[in-house]
DNA sequence: ATCAGATTGTGATATTTGTCACGCAGGGAA
DNA sequence: TTCCCTGCGTGACAAATATCACAATCTGAT
């Protein structure tokens, strides 16, 4: 499990044996029930968390009750509020599992430590934070330029695997259509 | 003009004059003129670029000959085809002035080697990014949660100058509606 | 001053998408 | 088994938005 954090990071930057261990130190280990919560909206977000294994959503519910999925997580995916964990405020969204999930939590402090620290990891985490703003932009263009069922056949190129593993209803959330729009794409 | 650049880093980590001397002289400085293109689709990225002055946008064509805007970016803010410019691909997006511009532009060998010299640089790069990571996100959601209405509502309150600034066809293209939309919008 | 082009508003209509309502199938739990 | 709940499809209709067409105004260049 530990080598799962170990190889991804790894893929970016190389580590010593006692630098892996150094860092890891300053992960918790936490496992979650389909279903849990990591956080709710209005709490705190202590922790950045990177998925070892299972599924995770990254849910707005706004004032009329409905729910919007901003992000899925996957293995190998980091993910929190990003708002509320880097500036210590309240979440504006909740983090729930849709699948047995294990996760590697790391502090705010925790994170600006190893940064400051070791330049390799905040190469990394510069990185990370680097892709995951195009990975943003390119969802972006993704509403300018496409209507449902392009976005949604997007989705499956891009994600294969969530169709199997997520009910449409959510996908549709994701997708920013109603889940009898989406039902009707394909036909 | 300088200067510029100097306070919108020490907003985040301050420096000396050494070393504000090093940083900068990792940057050229160019102007453009209104319409002007610092890139286009298809080319190559070259740097990633600091708005000391103007307005520029980030333009994607699509097949269908449609234009539409990613992003704005406006006096301190941080531009370029970040993809194309971390991978040295070539662009798949245009930045545009829409008004004249004076930038800032850093090569990534630069921008690599300013953020494994200086542990400054590399934290001031890594939030700037979390930001703009966290600032899509903030765009997604209010493509999932809002109407066109609300958008440009939002949009209003956030970057009230664009309104002035920006054509309605180009707030429109922003926010993924028609412009005959977003005309009677404000009805 | 004049002309060409850009910008904006608006009517008429088509298309896309949302909403509400209903039925059906499958999976657990008692 | 039986029952409830969730997921999913689909029909009918409403609402949001796009598209096409045209006119008016403004702007910049000659």
């Amino acid at each position: 499990m530990k080598e799962k954090l170990r190889e991804h990071i790894e893929r970016l930057v190389s580590l010593t044996d006692d630098e892996f261990a150094d860092v890891f130190s300053h992960f918790k280990i936490d496992t979650f029930k389909k279903q849990d919560f990591l956080f709710h909206k209005g709490a705190r977000v202590n922790y950045a968390y990177f998925v070892a294994s299972g599924l995770l959503m990254l849910v707005h519910n706004d004032e009329s009750g409905k729910q919007h999925i901003v992000s899925f997580a996957m293995e190998d995916w980091w993910e929190t509020d990003f708002l509320a964990f880097y500036t210590q405020t309240k979440a504006t969204m909740s983090l729930q599992c849709l699948e047995d999930t294990t996760v590697f939590c790391i502090l705010l402090e925790d994170y600006q430590e190893l940064c400051a620290r070791l330049p390799k990891m905040n190469h990394f985490f510069l990185v990370k934070s680097n892709f995951g703003h195009i990975g943003s932009q390119q969802r972006i263009l993704s509403f300018l330029t496409s209507n449902a069922k392009e976005r949604y056949e997007q989705l499956l190129q891009r994600y294969p695997s969530l169709i199997q593993r997520v009910p449409k209803t959510l996908l549709a959330s994701y997708l920013g259509v109603s889940r009898e729009t989406l039902s009707r794409l394909y036909a």
